[in-house]
DNA sequence: CTCATTTGTTAGATTAGCCTAACTTTTATA
DNA sequence: TATAAAAGTTAGGCTAATCTAACAAATGAG
């Protein structure tokens, strides 16, 4: 049984190792620095995992889960965001509130609750900010991610996800009157300080980099590859 | 902000401080033994919570909840059962399942989740065990509770509760084939090694002093005092 | 290629919650 | 009422998770 402070270590490393990049490997400082503690603590931390067989790490190197961290990680995620969509959808949370008690209700050791909120919210894919609930078998399908930044002036397209999941950052996206599924148009792109206008509602709106690199989307007007046809095995 | 332990130690010393006998007070080594740790542990923690003015204790003596204690410990409680309640109400747990789960949700720090689990039910007054929920105000009111063991021979009596929440007794109550507000007939009482014969839902069955010392009753043919009207201020 | 900066490690201390062993006070019984 | 048993306390130690300060290795800029 691995403690509250060890799971939220294997998912901070699951994060930092799935990001934009996809990077394989997570440095110490930026590990302590995502867990708000000092490099001293997560040293001592990334030794004991080792131990565990739960990362690969050594000395003066980078970190990332084994088959087995990252199979654990996936599952602290996975209650996290099913307690984050069970708050939205039966509790009337905000979508800027869920991410915080999400954090307390993802180290409840029960396989059963867990599996009875799935089935009460009906097996659900996506949490509130758009993100991918892994499956009970710990599968986790990672989208192609294009954020708002990305996305050619002219171009309308489709917001499905943030990336921030900060109180501060969504009830920013709340004012500006914009959510899940809203529709943007990118009317213009100041390349020199990264500032795009944009539509939303029919309502126009100045951004900058930092937001639109934090709002993902789908882009209405681009080619899309027909979904790949499932092949049966044999 | 209270530990998770602290909360336990509120908490055990609101049970055994409102127990049957209502003796107020409770022992270092009584309360060590019900949270299942060392007299010295207890003792290093009551100094603690004394420090914070939320039990009164001195040396060599027994402990009892301050205002301030009391009130903490009766959120605990109402936390636990509001919880026992949600899984088995919303998620299809059977009543020895419940008390396990719930002693890790009781300490997650969130008014609103709580409210809005509350809400959720429909501000239920008892939780599964037949056990009282305090109100968000803080009242908790404590039942008359009488046994099985006390019940008269000839009389019948309907279940209203169980003192003990363990998973053993629970499902030997269940093997009995009883459960809440059935009604039993004390068919007979050996006093000499108190076993009770009972008749429950036309089957009979003997039980020991144990079992029925841990069924709480209400008399069908006992006199009933008429519900005190609740008298307005003025 | 060198050396300053960044990154990572070690050593030693702290706090919370627990323990054992030895001691002290209270209580209850012979 | 004396004293043994029960109840309670203290001292000292352990582990997990954190810190600071000092040190070591890796990196990258000139």
């Amino acid at each position: 049984m691995l403690s509250t402070t060890e799971e939220n270590y294997l998912k901070a490393l699951l994060q930092l190792t799935m990001e934009d990049g996809l990077k394989p490997e997570a440095g110490t400082n930026e590990l302590a620095t995502h867990l708000g503690v000092k490099p001293a603590t997560a040293n001592d931390m990334l030794k004991k995992l080792r131990e565990k067989k739960l990362i690969h790490y050594e000395k003066y190197g980078k970190s990332s889960l084994t088959t087995q961290g990252r199979k654990l990680a996936i599952d602290v995620v996975r209650k996290h965001r099913l307690w984050e969509t069970f708050l939205y959808e039966k509790l009337g949370f905000s979508w800027d509130e869920v991410h915080e008690v999400a954090e307390q209700l993802e180290h409840i050791q029960s396989q059963k609750l867990i599996d009875s909120i799935d089935r009460l919210l009906h097996y659900p894919t996506y949490d509130p900010h758009g993100d991918v609930i892994p499956t009970a078998s710990g599968e986790m399908k990672m989208p192609y991610r294009k954020t708002l930044l990305e996305e050619e002036v002219g171009h309308t397209c489709k917001m499905v996800g943030v990336k921030d999941n900060s109180a501060t950052f969504l009830r920013y996206v709340d004012q500006l009157g914009l959510s899940m599924h809203n529709h943007i148009r990118i009317l213009a792109h100041q390349p020199y300080d990264n500032i795009l206008e944009i539509e939303v509602n029919g309502k126009k709106a100045s951004v900058g980099q930092r937001f639109a690199e934090n709002i993902i989307i789908v882009c209405d007007d681009c080619e899309r590859k027909p979904a790949p046809k499932k092949r049966r095995k044999n």
